[in-house]
DNA sequence: TGCTAACCGAGACGGTACGTCCTGTCTTCCC
DNA sequence: GGGAAGACAGGACGTACCGTCTCGGTTAGCA
């Protein structure tokens, strides 16, 4: 009875209807006050049409939040073969897009999201931050083959770091996220970072 | 006619019912999913009473955050001298309480409360991350006050990470979040942040 | 906990403004048709209002319609000594009230909720066509008294039959109810039960 | 383009197949509860398929009695030359299916049915009652014309009473019908039309 | 000791949203 | 073209909570 292509196949239009809906009420009225029935409305379509395809909110906001604004940018991290231009070029870039309310808002929601349902932080990670943390990892193991970052440290920890200082900081919500901070962070973590060569000398430092 | 003392007085006990009754509950059912009306049923009270003393969810969802399990531990950094074991010492307190699924929990509903109500992040940032945080930078300051850290670091970018690392880790939900990392994660911040070796070329360290 | 007098009382308006609306929806778009979502919006009343009191539809028009247009006029048979007169007026006065579409409407209801749910029929039955039957059943019951019915006759098939033909011609639907035939039907069914007048031969009348 | 014979003919089986599903679930769980939907289900069917032979729920059930259970029986009154044998004869039949549950069902479903829409009312009533009142009407007449019958009587709401009376018992639910009254009351109609045995003295009929 | 005000529990109130089911229409593939 | 499958916009279902309100019944300070 039930098999692939039967029946009238599923609209890709009402996928990214409902999808840039969510986008949209996400920024506007947050997580918590976000309904399916509100977005179903915006988007024009029945409330079924949402529960046919997403399990509830979280997975909803999940989708709409990884194809959305936040998906591309900053998931790649150059390598140019200088650590820290790479590193802070990355980082500004984050700092950025968080800076603007509307991405923070979408970022307040993937954390809500995330808060709420197990499944939808786990899909979250697999498809968002986890990539992300892998990437940082990546290039920072990159600096390690070329003698720019001492062997040995956890660089796990270090990309944790990364990422979670600027998500403080939008949580927080204490005041508008900007770069200033950035390279100093960035510095204090690349120095201490850095190979000790006997005796420190200068090149030991600077990974320029 | 009306004033202060006039009339039946609030009732503590009342009080603390409500909050405990909160914490249980996000606990056991997080943020999204818990009710105001839930929590009188659990505390055995009138929703009025409820609403009669918190504004709201996220209101109430604060102060229970706020004078519960979280409240004390984490916000003091010793200085015994030792910038170094101080704060291993506390990061691992830390890492310690966000290690057990009740305090997780907590954790993630203080940020979905911040996500969904700006007033509520602003009364959790006045008497939970700030105060955190500011303690954080008060300990680094001592520290370059003892030769310990470099002066002119942006000390705030630094407890940024300290606070978002761990925060990270939590929120994501990718595993257990354990104390594996702490140590090189602080070594790595500190070493950046230590003073310059005699025969460094300042321009090795300093580049704004 | 629960008990008599706790809580805000039910409001004798709501109970009221909810049975009127259920009247005027069930004579506007009739029993299938009627949503208590509509009945809630007509009566400007919350929809869990309405679940508060009855237990669902059938239920909400049974209430209704006992209370209403149908509620009182057609249970008395009037006894004034003539038994003809006595059920021809109520006869003409049920035939009359089932020739307007209203009532009519509501009378159809009644069965659609009496199809829909036994408990609703027993309520139906308890509290409106089981009294109007055994009061005609006395009325008839009183003409044996007074030697204008003959003894012996199952009178409760004779007020089915009373009951029983307008209601069919209302369900029917095939023309308007009107008084037509009403005194021929009555006449036959009382000169079926008249006495034995004296020389009639038995097989003129027993046939059994 | 279109024109009879044109594409694939409608499958006949099809066709059973939905009505015999109708049936059952009408029996099941009555008209209010029953949906297409279902049927559709029950009979391997899509719903479009339903659609396409019948216009809604009311027409598709009055077919589905129409041509079911209630079809045949009891639309042919005999004549024997005995009209009490005879309407004996049909009235028991009738009592006789009532009493069955599921035949009930049906009955109930065609009342609901016909309270629901007046088109399906007059569908059932040009092949269902219609012509069962007038097969009655018939029989009636006959007598008249042997002699049986008193002329002049409105045997239209003789007819009305007969089938009335069985079907309020039916829908009022009261107690299961059973064929207990149906003498008397037949006995009551039929002496009440008998003609006036010559020397009856006219208070012998009048039955005041 | 009695008055008045505020608190308290309970729970009804008008609403919004939930997630499910169904309606009647449509679109696809298959016969 | 008919037919099974199933998506679609829409709407009602019955439930859960929202935040407000109104009850009867405390529990205090003030007269």
């Amino acid at each position: 009875m039930t098999g692939p292509g039967r029946g009238r196949p599923r609209s890709e239009a009402v996928h990214r209807a409902v999808l840039s809906a969510t986008c949209e009420l996400v920024e506007e009225v947050g997580y918590e006050r976000l309904s399916i029935e509100g977005v179903a409305a915006r988007a024009g379509v029945g409330k079924q049409t949402v529960y046919r395809r997403w399990a509830g909110k979280s997975a909803l906001v999940t989708e709409a939040v990884l194809t959305g604004r936040l998906a591309v940018p900053d998931q790649t991290v150059r390598d140019t073969g200088d650590l820290r231009a790479d590193l802070l070029l990355w980082l500004q870039a984050l700092v950025g897009l968080l800076g603007q309310e509307a991405t923070a808002s979408l970022v307040r929601a993937t954390a809500s999201a995330a808060a709420d349902d197990a499944d939808a932080a786990g899909e979250l990670y697999a498809r968002f931050t986890g990539p992300l943390h892998a990437t940082l990892v990546d290039r920072l193991a990159a600096g390690v083959d070329v003698g720019q970052v001492r062997p040995g440290a956890d660089l796990s920890a270090v990309a944790d770091a990364l990422i979670g200082a600027p998500l403080y900081r939008v949580l927080a919500r204490a005041e508008p996220v900007t770069t200033s901070g950035t390279e100093d962070l960035l510095d204090a973590l690349l120095t201490g970072l850095s190979p000790l060569p006997p005796g420190v000398p200068a090149e030991g430092i600077d990974r320029r």
